[in-house]
DNA sequence: CCTGAAACTTGTCATTGACAAGATGCCAGC
DNA sequence: GCTGGCATCTTGTCAATGACAAGTTTCAGG
């Protein structure tokens, strides 16, 4: 039933959701999904929940095989690439209420994985850095997926545009030429 | 009509915008708004070039005042904090088609702003530079709106906080002690 | 065989977006 | 002064939706 919430969201966005519609999708009764998410907003917080999860997993793998913060960031970006539905939902806080216990873990999974990896440049707040780092990714990820990004750049690929666009943040000055 | 339609976007978010409760606010019938808008995608996009030209506006407001891009950038955050319910549905494309030819001009006004102020790094290419620094303040823009920053940082004004993470980008190295 | 819980279904209600068909007011041109 | 036309709304209606209440099926454990 997640499935299928993730297909209508890539299809029609987050505002043409309806728990109607899934159940249509999923052969079963209209009040089925009413039973197993309570609410509305019940599903959009198990899809957010799962987002966090997965996230956390994508940035725990970059950071595993080796990687260093650029591998990380291409990471984040290869997420809300792969998973757009979960990433629109994620991050538009007035969908779902905040306080749930499942989704806060799950959050605060994904903000550790994103904090351990950012090493402090010297003589820069290591927060600030963070941020900067933080920003970046999901700034670029947000205008790509909102589509800002397809036609200023010849790009079909989002990471490959990504990769130079985070060097320019965090590479060594020897990769700023290329 | 369209303040009122910002205001009920500040309170409950764009999921939560209702034709008729903007018609009960203004104290009119719940028709009058689509005679206006024709249909709801219609008042969003009216939304949504509106804020385009105040971009725009704020944008070029920052360059002619002598701004640098440490300047131009921090405008388009306060932008975002300031106009919140613009931002939200101006980046949310799937809220309103993207071939209204208005909103395309206004679009296009917003894009020449922010293009014409970055100065390309030395040996780095003026694209990636621009995209670099449109990602990290839309970036810093979404996640403070989101209030993902809001419990991470101490800080409570929106632009002290954006002020270095620019920096870390495009300020001189001097600028990275402080 | 009985019980109770999980996973639904059916039925209903207020609200919403969209549309059609009038009202009402105002102003230009004769 | 009258008429036609236009912009701005109102009333009425419809299908679709989210939410909820109450019943139904299925099935494991005792």
């Amino acid at each position: 039933m997640l499935a299928a919430a993730v297909e209508v969201i890539g299809e029609s966005g987050t505002s043409g959701l309806s728990l109607r519609d899934l159940a249509r999708r999923a052969g079963v009764s209209h009040a089925a999904p009413a039973y197993h998410f309570g609410d509305k907003e019940g599903l959009l917080t198990a899809l957010a929940s799962q987002g966090y999860e997965l996230l956390a997993d994508a940035l725990e793998a970059a950071r595993g095989a080796g990687g260093e913060i650029l591998e990380v960031g291409l990471a984040y970006v290869r997420f809300a690439v792969d998973h757009p539905a979960h990433f629109k939902v994620m991050f538009q806080p007035d969908l779902y209420p905040d306080d749930d216990p499942t989704l806060a873990a799950a959050r605060q999974r994904a903000a550790e994985a994103l904090r351990a990896e950012v090493t402090a440049l010297p003589g820069v707040d290591p927060q600030i850095a963070r941020l900067a780092a933080w920003s970046i990714v999901h700034g670029f990820a947000t205008l790509w997926l909102g589509g800002a990004l397809r036609q200023a750049a010849g790009q079909d690929d989002a990471t490959d545009l990504a990769r130079p666009v985070i060097r320019l943040l965090f590479g060594h000055d020897s990769d700023r030429a290329t």
